[in-house]
DNA sequence: AATGAAACGAGATGTCC
DNA sequence: GGACATCTCGTTTCATT
């Protein structure tokens, strides 16, 4: 694996923020010419440092004003019972994320919807495709912060 | 605001995965010339559907191998503690989602850190900030599913 | 081994029909 | 939507330290 140096993290660091800035402003802002910039991205890419370059939308905008938390348990403990939640999960473009926790939860799901009705059926497939013994979701009312920055 | 038909979904579509495909491979996929394409995303931009085009970074590479999601209960209800609350949680870059929520959980934390002991320094850094009264974490074993792309 | 200057060429941009 | 001209910017080459 390559080995960050605090140029590269400077050069990460704006990148984060705004993925279509030319060479030749990054390199100015870090004090770097443009070519030695573009080595630096060109291997962060390849050691996959960088996974990508997409582009971001308003849910606003597209009719997804609702933000909700699932906070899932499970009686199943099996590989199997994991695996096709992981399935189900993945192949719901409204979830955005889905995570195995420690503690007396077992698992949470971020989910993007247009509202309390989309909820619903959500939530329904959900428990449809994956047998869950006990479900409770809470909504976000005030989204504080929300960013794909990392912090370097 | 602007309408969003079939076709700029498409194109939303596309670019939510991949933000440096050319115009040119974008029309072909979505079936619209290059200048159409141009034309849609220009609007598309301007009228803030668009936020923006950013590089995702690769957590582990960088060092931040956990995520935690921190579940805030508090006495205070006054907007000054919201302000406050907000102002401090935009401040920590470890910390990437912070929501008001309904139900009995009030404020909930998605946060990335190296490690536990990571976790600790954000956790004491938190409470000497913003005063709360009942703070509970949960790690995340297993990244099942996590995406920037939002339904189309 | 990493950098900078310069040249090259692909693709984005803007305008025409 | 297509065709065009222009120009920015990503990419390659090479010299330098």
């Amino acid at each position: 694996m390559r080995t960050i140096d605090d140029m590269d993290r400077r050069i990460l660091a704006h990148l984060q923020k705004d993925a279509s800035i030319p060479l030749d402003d990054l390199g100015a802002r870090v004090g770097l010419s443009r070519n030695a910039c573009w080595r630096r991205i060109k291997a962060l890419e390849e050691s996959g440092v960088i996974r990508g370059r997409v582009t971001l939308l308003d849910p606003e905008a597209l009719g997804l004003g609702l933000t909700v938390f699932i906070f899932v348990r499970t009686s199943r403990h099996e590989p199997d019972w994991l695996d096709k939640f992981a399935r189900a999960t993945r192949a719901m473009p409204e979830i955005l994320g889905a995570y195995r926790m420690s503690g007396d939860l077992d698992y949470l799901i971020r989910a993007r919807v247009a509202d309390v009705a989309g909820y619903d059926r959500l939530y329904r497939a959900l428990i449809r495709k994956v047998e869950m013994s006990d479900v409770s979701s809470s909504f976000v009312m005030e989204e504080i912060k929300e960013t794909t920055e990392l912090p370097l």
